[in-house]
DNA sequence: TTTTTTGTTATGTTATAACATAACATTTTT
DNA sequence: AAAAATGTTATGTTATAACATAACAAAAAA
């Protein structure tokens, strides 16, 4: 294993870690360029897939965008409630929900990998 | 209300179900454009838009792509199965799954409007 | 040197902004 | 009432923004 895409994640996740909500691709990637200015987009999607891949960072599909895990890594796949007002994003685990899901889809044979979970609306501070 | 739109959505819904899997706008475009060539992007996102809106598509956030629901129309959110394997979708709908995960989020005040529930995987005769 | 990782260029794909026009409805004028 | 003007909404059109990856070159590690 190499040192060098290492230290890609770890400043794109550094960066992730800054911001409050959640960054595009590009975003990061036009953070990342004040300190190295020649960095490309597939720089940043492997430090981003990289990241997924080990729980540290989140993929938000519905926003096509991502953020830093809070916890610092998920092993398990996430549920994601996003305001739609302020951007901001709130992690929730929950492995019971997980499974009624998984066995209500699993009753016609299909076998559950990943689960996408994102609810939108609006968080506590924006509904008032 | 006027008539024109709904001929657009017609003629994307029609292309939708004749595919048995989910579409993107540019391959619903390309199938329109035999018929209508001179077409542009922006009349397919209306249209799918409009068809999303009212729940005769579903929107698939993970694939970036889109499908007519399978039961002609669905009012609430529905949870969607996708294999990862020969791309075809189930349709799920469990309003009480919805309930738990609306209340489990609500804990912290968060008002949920739009659930986006995609799991992936494989179906069962990809399984085997 | 062979393999693997990273960098680089170019391009592919998805989506929408911005503006122009068309279609139809409504009101006003004749 | 018929014709003209105006308002309103839908659609067409161009261009471009935003997101993502293929393909290959260069460098590093094994």
């Amino acid at each position: 294993m190499s040192m060098r895409g290492e230290k890609n994640q770890a400043e794109v996740l550094a960066i992730m870690r800054m911001s409050r909500g959640p960054l595009s691709a590009y975003e990061i990637l036009e953070k990342l360029r004040k300190a190295h200015p020649k960095i490309a987009p597939p720089t940043i999607y492997r430090a981003l897939a990289a990241l997924t891949e080990c729980g540290r960072v989140h993929r938000l599909e519905s926003l096509n965008a991502f953020m830093a895990c809070k916890r610092g890594r998920h092993q398990h796949d996430s549920i994601l409630s996003i305001c739609d007002d302020c951007g901001t994003v709130e992690e929730n685990v929950d492995s019971e929900l997980l499974e009624e899901l998984s066995s209500l889809i699993g009753k016609s044979g299909f076998k559950p990998k990943r689960h996408v979970i994102e609810v939108h609306g609006l968080c506590a501070s924006c509904r008032s």
